[in-house]
DNA sequence: ATTCGTGTGT
């Protein structure tokens, strides 16, 4: 190094200082060896410059991160008269790209062009790097196809710009290309590649063939490589693999420390995290932003605001509070930590200029804590600071229109997202999917699904699922067919939400293909499971629930549940109440799902006592606080049991405000009992909340027809008609060949007139040759249902199989159903509301109203 | 004589 500071003066003595070659040389050391003051210096002095001497001070400049200072440079350079060469480029364009200087970046492209240096292998990996760092994609992948015969750089610049843009299987077919063009990877590479394997769609896999082709390619281990494999294992939920890559070397920085702690934050192992945390303490490598970022995030994911304050207090010892990671981990920790969102929004404004990240933790904050008006506000306060929303903002306020189904707002985001083409984003999409669904608005949700670039399991386990919510359970099947045709194979969660839909109906056999399915496909876990106990349930076929049931490694709350309400609601009510005891001997803890299906088990079976017993154990002795549905349960089991009085004073001593849905189970109980006044009050409460309910007029007709008060009973049907309220339509439908065939009968009928009708229905078939026997199924046609029936309208001409079970329910006389599918065993027929057993032709709902 | 690409966080 002192050399060059001795050659210099005797130089410049002896005149040479007009050899520009010299001094170029020179030039060139002097930013090598003192830096750029010095050789910034010593270009001052220089008499003439050339295109060489500006590119190597400016080259020298960008080199050392002084990228202002570089373009300034090349600014003076065009002013003094003198043109760039490809070297002076591709420096100006490294400082544009690290500056984010997008416009300066474009213009330096055009002096590309107009220069002619367009296919220049460095110029093009330059500007593609530019591109992409500018999210301006479609230039960066135009230049893609640009260069001829780059090197490894240039293609690994490449394959580095469509990982960056989620271009995954893109960046993967040019990795293939560039091996077999001949060149072979290198660290930096695979280190971009490793990046992607986490990402959905290439699994596991992709990261562990990534792993297994470095070391069959031969490339040096370094610390950052070895950083990107660690992450790669940690993010596939491999943190054992993880930890042996770390162990292969001793090398550790603050990278590779920080990569193990949010490792095992991720893996759920905040204890190790926190362990990790300390040994580096030890081995004296000092964390920074992104350490404590990864440590915030572990408080958070645990809930636990007292180990996230402590990481709080080290902050702001390291002097890091002022960090915009730092700042975001703080409000997202504070927004999950604690009750309010006063500390998290204490975070935000700590923060000098937040950003999309500080704004949308902001927002997912406001709306996690059930203030999703006021998330909304901040989303129209965040883009009056002038900060674009990214996908995960779109998707968390999206989130909240699901939520509370603010169709308004979802229009609006949905307006935004096409006017800035968010929608390319597929977590975008699917949450757009999601907010339209949950707001009713199904036709808008599969419009927004077949606009979408691609789609995934998530698009259609969602939308089937709200299609569940909202009892739209046929839908929600019909959503396997799309996602078939898609070439979507469905998930765990997938599988749940459609026997969710399978049990909605009652339909067995699709329940029974979904079932195989999940076996074929290994997806048995814990929900699915739980969801066949559910299904079989809901399908009357208790067996075969609880072989479902047995097939459970480890049930779970929701396990025993489903058992308990499957048993409950299909009469085996002592069953029922014994599977509770067998739930608390197994330990598990039962929950509010529990208690509401004893109690209705105990009402169902007139256990007035236990089901008291129930009531007020759940309290004292499971922790487990009644609900209003709890209530209802009560009333219903009180009324039933003929403490009409106490049922009153219990619906006036609960600590809620009573809702019409228990107005009415009490007056279902005075009409059971023919306590006629409190019946009345009772309709009266019930229309004051709700004027237009039909049931309520029907309940209070009945309780006076009953009570040989008929001529109130005509005027209340009187007056429920002159209101313009008619009866809901009764509806009941039956499954054949994995299709559901709704019934619906217009009005009411006779029991005595429908059994004949049967019986007529019976003879006509055989009259018009139809093939009839006894005891033998065979299939007719809808259509010829209906003739015969005259009261029936039936929205299928297909098939229907029907023999001489066929059987009408003797409580709810209304309608018929056909229920040949239990012939063998007792029968059970599902209609909207409930089940209806029947054993040897009596059916066993009572009460109907 | 002077140019290009890598890892930790929502």
């Amino acid at each position: 190094m002192e050399e060059g500071a001795c050659v210099h003066s005797p130089m410049i003595k002896v005149g040479l200082q007009h050899d520009l070659y010299l001094s170029n040389n020179l030039l060139s050391l002097y930013a090598k060896c003192f830096g750029v003051g010095p050789a910034r210096h010593f270009f001052d002095e220089m008499p003439h410059k050339d295109v060489v001497s500006w590119t190597t001070l400016l080259s020298a400049h960008t080199r050392n991160k002084h990228h202002f200072e570089a373009l300034e440079l090349f600014d003076m350079m065009l002013g003094s008269g003198q043109y760039p060469n490809e070297f002076t480029l591709s420096s100006a364009l490294r400082s544009c790209s690290a500056l984010g200087e997008f416009e300066f970046g474009a213009q330096i492209h055009a002096c590309v062009v107009k220069l002619g240096l367009e296919l220049n292998a460095v110029l093009a990996t330059t500007l593609v790097d530019l591109y992409t760092k500018c999210d301006c994609t479609v230039e960066s992948h135009k230049l893609l196809t640009f260069v001829k015969d780059g090197d490894v750089v240039s293609w690994t610049t490449m394959i580095s710009s469509l990982v960056e843009t989620s271009k995954w299987s893109e960046a993967l077919q040019l990795y293939v290309k560039m091996i077999e063009a001949g060149l072979y990877p290198n660290g930096y590479t695979f280190v971009k590649l490793l990046s992607m394997s986490s990402f959905v769609g290439l699994g596991m896999g992709c990261g562990k063939v990534l792993h297994a082709q470095l070391i069959r390619f031969g490339v040096e281990m370094n610390l950052v490589l070895k950083t990107a494999i660690v992450d790669m294992y940690a993010k596939c939920k491999r943190m054992e693999d993880a930890i042996k890559v770390y162990n292969q070397t001793p090398e550790c920085d603050v990278y590779l420390w920080t990569t193990i702690i949010s490792g095992f934050v991720q893996n759920f192992r905040v204890r190790e995290a926190v362990n990790a945390f300390v040994d580096m303490g030890l081995s004296k490598t000092p964390p920074n932003n992104y350490t404590y970022a990864s440590l915030l995030n572990a408080s958070s994911s645990v809930l636990s605001l007292e180990l996230g304050e402590q990481f709080h207090s080290r902050v702001i010892m390291a002097g890091l509070e002022d960090d915009i990671f730092v700042g975001n981990a703080l409000i997202d920790m504070y927004m999950k930590c604690s009750q309010t969102t006063a500390n998290g929004v204490k975070a935000f404004r700590g923060l000098a200029s937040p950003n999309v990240v500080s704004w949308t933790s902001l927002i997912a904050g406001f709306a996690e804590n059930g203030l999703e008006e006021e998330s909304f506000q901040l989303f129209g306060e965040m883009q009056a600071a002038g900060v674009q929303p990214n996908s995960f903002t779109l998707s968390t306020i999206l989130g909240a229109c699901s939520k509370i189904k603010s169709l308004i707002q979802t229009m609006k985001i949905h307006g935004f997202i096409i006017k800035t083409k968010a929608d390319i984003d597929i977590v975008v999409g699917n949450a757009l999917v999601d907010a339209y669904a949950g707001g009713g608005m199904a036709d808008e949700a599969w419009s927004v699904i077949r606009k979408m670039n691609h789609r995934d399991p998530i698009t259609y386990t969602s939308l089937a699922a709200k299609l569940n919510q909202r009892g739209d359970h046929e839908m929600a099947l019909k959503v396997i067919t799309h996602m078939c045709n898609d070439e979507i194979n469905m998930s765990e969660f997938s599988l749940t939400s459609f026997l969710s839909a399978a049990a909605g109906l009652g339909t067995m056999e699709t329940g029974k293909q979904l079932h195989c399915y999940s076996v074929k496909s290994g997806f048995l876990c814990n929900s699915v499971s739980n969801s066949l106990v559910h299904l079989y349930s809901k399908c009357g076929s208790m067996q075969d629930a609880y072989k479902a049931f047995k097939d459970i490694s480890e049930t779970d709350t929701v396990s025993w549940n489903s058992l308990i309400s499957g048993l409950a609601s299909n009469g085996h009510i002592s069953d029922a109440l014994s599977a509770f005891d067998d739930m608390r001997l197994a330990g598990v803890k039962p929950d509010s799902f529990t208690f509401l299906s004893l109690i209705f088990a105990c009402s169902q079976g007139r256990l007035l006592n236990q089901g008291l017993d129930y009531f007020y154990s759940m309290e004292k002795t499971y922790d487990v606080t009644p609900k209003l549905d709890h209530y209802v349960c009560l009333i219903d089991l009180l009324g039933r049991g003929g403490r009409l009085e106490e049922a009153m004073g219990v619906i006036e001593t609960m600590p809620f405000i009573p809702d019409s849905v228990i107005y009415k189970t009490l007056l279902n109980a005075c009409n059971l009992h023919g306590n006629v006044p409190l019946g009345e009050d009772m309709a009266r409460r019930c229309l004051e909340l709700d004027p237009s309910d039909p049931a309520v007029y029907l309940l209070l007709a009945s309780l006076y027809d009953n009570a040989r008060l008929s001529d109130f009973g005509d005027k209340t049907r009187k007056l429920m008609s002159e209101r313009g309220l008619r009866r809901s339509p009764r509806q009941c439908w039956m499954e054949v060949r994995g299709k559901i065939y709704v019934f619906s009968a217009r009005e009411k009928i006779d029991k005595d007139e429908i059994n004949e009708k049967v019986l007529f229905f019976i003879t006509e078939i055989k009259n018009r040759g139809y093939p009839y026997q006894e005891n033998e199924d065979k299939l007719y046609h809808a259509e010829q249902l209906a003739l015969a029936f005259g009261v029936l309208s039936v929205p299928t001409k297909a098939p229907i199989r029907i023999n001489k079970n066929s059987l009408i329910c003797s409580h709810c006389h209304s309608f018929i159903m056909l229920a040949t599918q239990f012939a063998d065993r007792e029968i059970i027929v599902r209609d909207r509301k409930r089940f209806h057993f029947f054993k040897d032709g009596q059916c066993s709902c009572k009460g109907h109203s």
